[in-house]
DNA sequence: TACGAACACTTGTCTATACATGTTTACCGG
DNA sequence: CCGGTAAACATGTATAGACAAGTGTTCGTA
């Protein structure tokens, strides 16, 4: 096999949690067990748990067997980005509409945040996003040409875009998210029917490939009666989240 | 020392990273140097390149030396709760200004996150945030009696209350944070000078101790001009942040 | 010059062992 | 019955050595 022996035991160990064989608050085996278990020595079985801690499934402390900790805290990179897949696995009924999309030149914001030339050549798209037929987001999305020119080939309220983009073969590896707040302008307020300059709560997003090449910039506002978002943190276990200046920035 | 070696040794690393020592994409020394000039095994020494590759300030491949990274990606925990800690670590002067503490029957909000009884006695704290002498957050806590008894006895103005509560025994372990925008009702807008019922950037957190008893409930405002939030994500690691429908819900 | 094989170097994986340190349990004396 | 101590047990830390696998360079040959 070429996958390492620890990772192997780590998705083993990862499987009997997800099936139950070992619940929430329940101890792992001890360290010595899984060695006998496995067969592998204790540094690989210590790796193999040391990723499950990393990634928030177990939590222990010296002396005291590894227990399963109780939240999922976290989901998938997909479920993040897209917001299709995240309402589905909320179970409600996500919903869109494209009130626009174009090919047309870049916004400064926009032209920035992907590193073009002003007046350089992008894809936007507006779409008002729903959940249970109830409008809670504007999504303004800018994607780079090349990426952009394959959104003119399919429905866009049919599916989830970023589903399709991926499908496609565009790799989007990271996202930078910056959350701020902002007062709804004209257009905010007729779509998602609150009252002009009534709080919104803002993300704006780049997503970029794996070389680090920015593939889309986004400018997402939600009615922050419907939406907000949460972050666990725990101590020792630190969180990918951090206050920042506001200063959208460098890097990806 | 108690502090083990590899803690050590990353403490190192990020040091010379941090003073410019080394800059954003040089590579690390390899692991023979460090050992050499350590006198550590290698083993320790790939335990404290780990934690910085956790942390996302160094990557590498098999074969190639680890790389410093662009942006350092996240912060401990403490950083993250304690908002002393964050300015300090940005370069900022942090500032604080309390303008009331007393102990009162909780509010309502406050006795439903904290699991109290609606009207049991709880300390709150009403503190103003300074970043570099300008006001940039209004906080509003309510800690349980057990813990918020302690503050009486320091003067909350002179340095952070979470360093000097963990100095006191109080072990805050986790915390759930929930994030949406608001506008700016009188008392806001007066404090973080800005027009009544413009958006503000709100961050409601609960913190919990080790068993999960509640310790601390807090209502926070942002001027968005000033602070966002920042999240990475990068496909496979996946981030300690969801979109969440707009209600605190329970679990710690 | 251009291509390719051999080689040195670096990190990844794995094993084995030893001791330190925190937790739990069991026992024994008061 | 209570309380304190000691032993068993668990994880944390550290060392040393061996081999696998990817990367870059060097050198010789076509």
């Amino acid at each position: 096999m070429s996958v390492p022996m620890h990772v192997q035991l780590a998705d083993l160990l990862r499987g009997r949690i997800h099936e139950g064989d070992l619940p929430v608050g329940a101890p792992l085996p001890t360290e010595a067990a899984l060695v006998k278990e496995s067969g592998s020595s204790r540094g690989t079985v210590r790796q193999a748990i040391a990723t499950l801690r990393n990634e928030g499934l177990v939590s222990g402390g010296q002396g005291r067997p590894s227990v399963v900790r109780a939240a999922p805290i976290g989901q998938p990179f997909e479920t993040f980005l897209s917001f299709t897949a995240w309402a589905l696995q909320s179970g409600r009924l996500p919903g869109q509409k494209t009130i626009e999309i174009s090919r047309r030149a870049a916004s400064p914001a926009a032209a920035e945040a992907l590193g073009l030339a002003s007046g350089s050549a992008v894809v936007d798209v507006l779409r008002l996003r729903f959940l249970d037929d109830e409008p809670v987001m504007l999504e303004r999305s800018s994607f780079v040409e090349r990426v952009g020119r394959l959104l003119f080939d399919t429905d866009p309220d049919g599916h989830s875009i970023y589903a399709y983009l991926i499908e496609r073969g565009v790799d989007l590896h990271d996202a930078r998210h910056t959350i701020d707040a902002v007062g709804a302008d004209a257009v905010d307020a007729r779509l998602l029917q609150v009252d002009d300059g009534s709080p919104l709560l803002r993300e704006r997003r780049r997503a970029c490939a794996r070389d680090g090449e920015p593939l889309e910039y986004a400018d997402d506002r939600y009615r922050p009666d419907r939406v907000a978002f949460t972050i666990d943190n725990h101590r020792a276990a630190r969180p990918s989240v951090v206050r920042a200046l506001s200063d959208p920035g460098r890097s990806c």
